[in-house]
DNA sequence: TATGAATGAGACTTCATTCAT
DNA sequence: CATGAATGAAGTCTCATTCAT
């Protein structure tokens, strides 16, 4: 390359007069929409430029490339996420507070299921990967924290256990908006029973609530 | 152009003499060091002829476009993946089917797991996996037939149960691919207590050998 | 910036065709036009691929950036030139090499002199000097090599001279130019007085050699 | 628009208040910091502005465009040194009038080489150049008052000649800048020799002062 | 059939300049 | 007057694809 200086991929500049932090706002919703319709293949600065009514100048201004427009968007959606999913950790027990997390984490997904797995997509690209790692590992701690508690069958590798809840939820759910589903119910009562059962909370009498013993 | 007119994504040619029979293996395997190598940004299509130490236009000559060398690359994955995943159709039971289905695929992704990666994401382009829904679907079929074994607690909806067993198969071992694990036994364990959790199995003793009661 | 690995500035590929041979060619004469006519400010890969006649593509197939099509041209001139200049060494005296190494100068210079100028300037910038470092110690090795005969009065420091030789040769060169001179004798004579003068080496009977007087 | 319409270079408005003149002051110096330091290529009016801490506005309230901004910091530095040049003309022979010029002018292009050098470059641009007409030429006037006098050898074409001295007296001082060179006595002497020998000032005893023979 | 030179649409990014506040 | 957000023309470069040899 000829001038290819490995730009940060903050944005670039802090928005100082309310009409700028609209300007951030539109073009942020204007690429959710195109990653949403197009996917990452359709996706490109002018365009969004274009369906957010500015000039690709004014992108530019605030974003220094495009993978810094990923970054900022998937911050956004996951900044909302991150605050309910911290509401796990006020739950009384693990397993409640796993449930909650995948209730948030269904919720969330089903919101803009296309966009959420777009950027699912996306968050892997290590460039990509790179900047969001602060936010990952925030999310990942509430895992953490989750899995320490007494209901939880303690686990071997806490950083592998994790990694794999994550994928196991997005996959699952991700298959779901693909399809196109929409019931929430059925999809936590799915993505529950693979993650209680990868951490081997066995629940051999699940369904019927016993009768008092005698 | 860039992307023009829609092809056909099959390979333009069957080919007779086994003189092309190794340039498309060539090419293929070229293709598949590139994907693993740099992954899709980094994949094109003059590369990959150059790795494969042919012309760009011999490449043209089998492939109408670049697509149909993803696909028919995740075909050649998938073929030998596919023999494999059938003998679990000879297990005597559905759970010793399931493990061998993860077995195999345990298998498949640990040979060579960037390559996987790359290509179970783009088996997800759509423009893709409408190619290989041949293949998809006759791999499922397999699932299926697992499924309504005796011992496999009955699903309520087939399709979804399938595919969300493909998608957490996949994820987990996608994660660990990335993770470079390589312990394929840990590996098959993990995600058995996910399949087989999401599938209801209970498994109330699992690990530990009882000893013979009096 | 995202994609910006430095790249050498080194042709890309060596043309193995003929075809491929005169599109070079081709492309770096139409270089060289608009860079006379233009002048770097007016310069663009796309003026001048279209004024060779040929799409931006095939430009970028030999040169990797615009930076490499000005070394490329710069050498192209350069390497006439060297040729010549070279033969100053045949010279019996320094004096006589050095007169030899003024007269190629501003033959060379004289040709294309608005070429000569913009590559004089653009040979200047670091990424440029760079790749021209090889090219410019050859020349600098000829004038060390005529600034150790016997016929020239010792320098204290060659490195320094030899630069402000280049140097004071290309300014009046380059004035000539600008002001579109084309007369080679007187050029070449005052080109001489001022780097005999910065030599030291006074020619107190210049022009006609004296005849005793009585 | 990039580059339209042609605009006057001259300053916008002659600053009337000591507030508006301390701006155009703050500006140009901050033109000159980001000259020196990343030189022509890396300067752009945000970037200058910023620097100078104002709002691009403001610069565009005191430079109708970019290339004033350059005319004028070419017309502060050039301001001082015409002063100061101005003063050879008091020396009472031509000889030591040239001297005084020189020591003047290495004096200059020393105290910030690299914003010296910079403007050298861009003074050659015929946008600028044109621009700057006058002052050069009452430097040059400068010159011609020294080479009419008495001891200086006659020159057949005055043009040429001053054209010539100053393109030499700015190559060896800018190649010497380049180097980083801060001798300025070596540095005069260099040029001395140099542009005393173009003018064929012979200097046949030049450093002992040898005594009158019999 | 094989080759690789050629193509050009289109993606990304910059920066001089304008203008509403 | 100052500000800085907005603009968009223009330039650089890539890569899928074609086609003459």
């Amino acid at each position: 390359m000829t001038k290819t200086k490995r730009q940060s991929l903050k944005p670039r500049k802090i928005p100082q007069q309310s009409r700028a932090e609209q300007t951030v706002a539109t073009i942020l919703e204007a690429a959710a929409r195109v990653l949403e319709t197009k996917g990452m293949e359709g996706m490109n600065t002018n365009l969004v430029a274009q369906r957010a009514g500015v000039g690709v100048g004014s992108l530019y201004q605030y974003f220094p490339n495009k993978d810094a427009l990923i970054v900022a968007l998937s911050m956004r959606e996951g900044a909302v996420f991150f605050t309910e999913a911290e509401g796990a950790l006020n739950e009384p027990t693990g397993q409640k507070a796993l449930k909650h997390l995948i209730a948030v984490s269904v919720h969330q997904q089903l919101r803009r299921p296309a966009l959420a797995r777009a950027l699912d997509f996306e968050e892997n690209r290590p460039a990509i990967a790179n900047e969001l790692a602060a936010s990952k590992a925030a999310f990942r701690e509430v895992i953490r924290q989750i899995l320490v508690r007494k209901d939880i069958p303690p686990q071997l590798n806490m950083e592998t256990t994790t990694d794999d809840l994550v994928a196991v939820l997005r996959a699952i759910v991700d298959a779901a908006g693909e399809r196109g589903e929409s019931d929430r119910g059925d999809l936590e009562s799915r993505v529950s029973r693979a993650l209680f059962g990868y951490l081997g909370i066995v629940d051999c009498q699940p369904e019927k609530p016993q009768r008092a013993r005698k």
